[in-house]
RNA sequence: GGCCCGGUCGUCUAGAGGCCUAGGACAUCAGGUUCUCAUCCUGAAGAUCAGGGGUUCGAAUCCCCUCCGGGCUACCA
């Protein structure tokens, strides 16, 4: 590997990532940074009929989001395909002239014809050559193109022999060349096929390695020997296996195969979907789990990369976000938590930030470790800013308590808190413990009734850290509420 | 159908002939810490290495066959 490391990912605009493809552009990425070279983007928008508005727009977003931002080509951001179509041309021309490719004048109704007669005959379905396009004089072509025929171009596939492929993680495989038949490198609407785009591309960009989606494995004789008619030498192959759905079928939407920017709106780290996509299909080889993005440009190898497609596990991905949630600071989750909250443009949360500004800190330490995404924030806090109500009062006995036994844990605590001056949470957790002895109370029958007194809720932070927060006022207003629910 | 690729606990994986009575992580279950939940800690269960033949003193690892899964077989990428 003498040359230097330059690769690409080269999507078509035709809808929104998902995981798949944004493991592929990691994977990529990691390559090209672990080596020193150069990562770009191209946008292959070939397919005009397919074409989503705003794709790469949103694209550069997420590859932003993900801190996969791609190197400037020529001082701009992407390659665009739509922008070169004299470059394909050209080599397509090329290889008219050399007699390596034709001009085909076969319509779409003739060719699905020719293929609905092989499938019923059993035979394979190929380009069969049965109009004699391949061997027509090229000057009777052109005429018909002067007379305003509608044509394709079509690669003269060698029909002897056999294609030998190097693929980095499955290394040489081989294709007969009479199984691939002459296909189509331009189009009737002038635009190239990927596979002429792809290699002419690949080729002037000066890319060593084409790095891309198994799917595209069995098509690299096409470009092997396109590489070769045109005289230009190949760069190296990685094909990344895929990522399957729980089913272990494709990756499909019914399966929580969302668009990547939807990770995002639920909550989800950057760097954690960049670690749990890493380690889909990639090991270090170690027993680590946790890599960031830096690590994993260090330790990436594709050694490490498996031949195989793996499901893709939802559960995982929490887990990873979890841990980074929590291996956050305060005041990153702080920010972070704002942050998201900002971009989402929610305007009851962005209130409460103002609003309780000066509690909000306390308030997220209490959940910090309690939230698996920054979404959770939200639901986890809702009761500090907004009272219980209505309630069902049978959730405030602890186990084996009766609701009599709830009045008198209510009563008591009301008469102690309402002395009490020093309303911090280490002096409010001293002085509770004290007076649950006091009252041969165990911690236990004391703080659950209260808990629930305060959130009306199951589970929530520690008791003392709600106190806390809420404040004397506000505390013993709640408590007076469950008070008052219990005794109608 | 043909051609390619793949197949280790439910899931992600370690494993390049003896270190494997197959290791780790997620999930699950049990216990501990604890006012609940969560965190954290400990432990358990979970894979006859898809199946069958070889090769070898010895195979998850090498070879062959079968089965299963996926991809390609477009004027889509």
């Amino acid at each position: 590997m003498s040359k230097p490391i330059r690769v690409r990912i080269a999507p078509s605009p035709t809808g929104d990532w998902h995981l798949g493809n944004a493991r592929t552009a990691l994977f990529t990425y990691l390559f090209a940074r672990h080596h020193g070279g150069e990562f770009f983007l191209r946008v292959e928008d070939t397919d005009q009929g397919r074409l989503v508005e705003g794709a790469v727009d949103r694209l550069l977003v997420l590859m932003e989001w993900l801190g996969l931002t791609p190197d400037l080509y020529d001082g701009l951001p992407y390659v665009r395909q739509s922008d070169r179509l004299d470059l394909y041309k050209e080599a397509a021309e090329k290889l008219i002239a050399e007699g390596k490719a034709y001009y085909c004048f076969a319509t779409g109704e003739e060719l699905a014809h020719m293929r609905s007669e092989q499938e019923a005959a059993k035979l394979p379905p190929r380009y069969d050559n049965r109009w004699g396009y391949r061997d027509l004089p090229l000057e009777q072509a052109q005429a018909r193109i002067a007379a305003g025929d509608s044509y394709v171009i079509r690669f003269k596939m060698p029909q002897e022999g056999e294609t030998v492929v190097v693929d980095l993680i499955r290394g040489e495989v081989r294709f007969a060349n009479n199984l691939t038949d002459d296909f189509v490198m331009i189009k009737a609407d002038g635009f190239p096929t990927y596979h002429l785009a792809h290699v002419v591309d690949d080729h002037l960009m000066e890319i060593s390695h084409v790095t891309r989606g198994d799917e595209w494995l069995s098509s690299v004789p096409k470009h092997v020997q396109l590489h070769e008619a045109l005289g230009w030498d190949l760069p190296e192959y990685i094909h990344f296996p895929v990522i399957l759905g729980p089913d272990k079928g494709k990756l499909s939407k019914r399966h929580g195969a969302k668009p990547v920017f939807e990770y995002e709106i639920d909550g989800y780290l950057p760097e954690a979907l960049i670690n749990f996509l890493a380690l889909i299909g990639w090991s270090s080889g170690t027993d680590e789990e946790l890599f960031s993005l830096d690590e994993l440009i260090k330790k990436f190898d594709v050694k490490g990369l498996q031949k195989s497609p793996a499901v893709f596990d939802a559960t995982r991905l929490d887990w990873f976000n979890g841990q980074y949630i929590r291996r956050l600071s305060s005041r990153e989750l702080s920010s972070r938590l704002y942050e998201y909250y900002d971009v989402r443009k929610d305007p009851v949360i962005l209130e409460r930030f103002d609003e309780y500004s000066e509690k909000m800190p306390a308030i997220i330490a209490s959940v910090h470790e309690r939230l698996v995404t920054l979404k959770d924030f939200a639901e986890h806090t809702y009761f500090y800013f907004v009272a219980p109500e209505a309630y069902d009062p049978n959730l405030l006995p602890a186990k084996k308590q009766t609701l009599e036994d709830v009045s008198r844990v209510l009563e008591i605590s009301v008469s102690a808190l309402s002395s009490l001056e020093d309303w911090s949470h280490d002096s409010l957790e001293q002085y509770l413990r004290q007076v649950g002895v006091e009252h041969d109370l165990k911690v236990g029958d004391l703080l659950w009734p209260l808990r629930v007194a305060l959130t009306g809720l199951p589970a929530s932070p520690s008791t003392f850290d709600v106190l806390a927060i809420l404040g004397k006022d506000e505390s013993l207003k709640r408590i007076a509420y469950a008070q008052a629910l219990l005794a109608s």
